[in-house]
DNA sequence: TCTGGGGTCCTAGGACCC
DNA sequence: TCTGGGGTCCTAGGACCC
């Protein structure tokens, strides 16, 4: 059996942790510059207001509601996701951390009352963090999800196993209330006649898979109790690393527009070093506004990076160099961002100088750069493999290593550009 | 009239999730 | 004036290979 357990309102509900004075009033939290709502507390909801509503269009009348609108502050969020993860991971042995505010439970062992164990994890989980869950419980992850939607309405708990109508339980839930159903699948299974979970469970299988993927065909077997989709208890390696941003006020000129990449790249960068990551391609893009005139222009330009990197001055250089090519004067951008992508572990990595290897001070800061490296790695020394070495390196490179390598993973290349 | 067949790799775009 | 950010997966189609 497979239990879900969701925060409720995480945002809030994390606000309301460090001010409780928050409790029982409307709340919610803000988007980056304050854009949009992205967590509403139940009076918030209950005031209208939907989820991703743009801030600026809220009525004046909801401040003499007593609303009270919040900037959001990720890394709080973040810090407490890990508690409330590190405290459900006490209540199983496979706990796959599915989201920031969400995690599927293995709920097979000694206890068989799921109904009171699943309380029992819920009211510590309220007492340890004072963050509110409900939990959903089902033979799949797919009815798991569809029971935690029921435990709102249920005192915070719901088990489908225990459900003795099940047809009736599934007739009540909307189509897309199933987790893989989004808006265009939706609008398409109801103009094929199937409006809830119950219909779409009867569905054919050829049509399911020609119409709905291999994906829905896999969410269709899952409301059958067929689990398809298994428990990772180990999350798999991260495919892209990205940094992305709107700016909130239009941009006009390219030296923006270059700064801000290259501060994006700066963070993103940052990320792959944290996760002991290399990118192997990096993809610049720019966008106009769609919500505002003027022509519409998007844009993006993807580099191959040749040996993969993660060093901050090689990328911030590189990234402006393809934000200047996809630059159009002339319109107003409001959105950039940079994805790496082709990633590898950082064993193979690209550093790059862009003075001349004669100064000092560079020599230093990639002496530094190639010894970091080597402690991430737990290795004494790195290899060191180029073209283009100036004479005050020959010495640097003999300290080094004189072992010849083959294998990439023991490469360091330097790119030394001379102004 | 009639223009192979089978495979891989890459990319762009769409859909979905929180 | 002001409309989020970071991911994953799937598919179709083109380039390329023998």
């Amino acid at each position: 059996m497979i239990g879900l357990a969701d925060c409720n309102n995480f945002y809030v509900s994390v606000e309301r942790v460090f001010d409780p004075s928050l409790i029982g009033k409307p709340v919610i939290v803000l988007s980056n510059n304050d854009g949009c709502a992205v967590s509403r507390s139940d009076e918030a909801k209950a005031l209208g207001i939907p989820m991703g509503a743009p801030a600026f269009k809220l009525p004046k009348s909801l401040e003499k509601s007593g609303l009270v609108s919040l900037s959001s502050n990720y890394p709080l969020y973040a810090d407490m996701s890990k508690r409330v993860m590190r405290t459900l991971a006490q209540f199983t042995p496979v706990l796959e951390v599915y989201s920031v505010d969400e995690a599927f439970l293995l709920l097979d062992g000694p206890r068989t009352d799921f109904d009171s164990y699943a309380r029992e994890i819920r009211e510590t989980v309220r007492q340890w963090t004072g963050i509110p869950i409900g939990i959903g419980i089902a033979p799949t992850k797919t009815l798991a999800k569809l029971a935690n939607r029921a435990a709102k309405g249920a005192g915070g708990v719901f088990d489908y196993s225990s459900v003795s109508n099940k047809d009736g339980f599934l007739a009540s839930m909307e189509v897309e209330k199933v987790w893989g159903i989004g808006p265009a699948r939706a609008e398409f299974l109801r103009r094929n006649r199937i409006d809830t979970a119950l219909r779409l469970r009867e569905a054919n299988d050829a049509w399911a898979k020609r119409h709905l993927s291999i994906a829905g065909l896999r969410t269709v077997h899952e409301l059958r109790e067929i689990p398809c989709i298994p428990l990772e208890s180990t999350a798999p390696p991260k495919k892209s690393v990205a940094c992305t941003r709107s700016f909130g006020r239009c941009v006009t000129n390219l030296q923006e527009m270059t700064e801000a990449i290259s501060l994006y790249v700066s963070i993103a960068a940052t990320k792959l070093r944290e996760e002991k990551l290399a990118a192997g391609k990096m993809e610049v893009f720019a966008q106009t506004s769609r919500f505002r005139g003027g022509p519409p222009y998007s844009a993006s330009i993807s580099f191959r990076l040749g040996v993969p990197t993660n060093y901050t001055p090689r990328l911030v250089s590189q990234a402006v160099a393809l934000m200047e090519r996809i630059y159009k004067p002339g319109f107003k951008f409001s959105r950039a961002g940079v994805v790496f992508t082709d990633l590898s572990d950082e064993r193979c990595v690209q550093l790059s100088l862009f003075e001349s290897a004669e100064d000092s001070e560079k020599e230093r800061e990639l002496m530094k750069a190639i010894d970091s490296i080597n402690r991430r790695l737990g290795r004494e020394k790195t290899f060191l493999a180029s073209s283009g070495i100036g004479r005050g390196w020959k010495m640097k490179q003999e300290k080094l290593s004189k072992r010849p390598t083959t294998r990439w993973e023991d490469i360091i290349t330097v790119d030394v550009d001379k102004p």
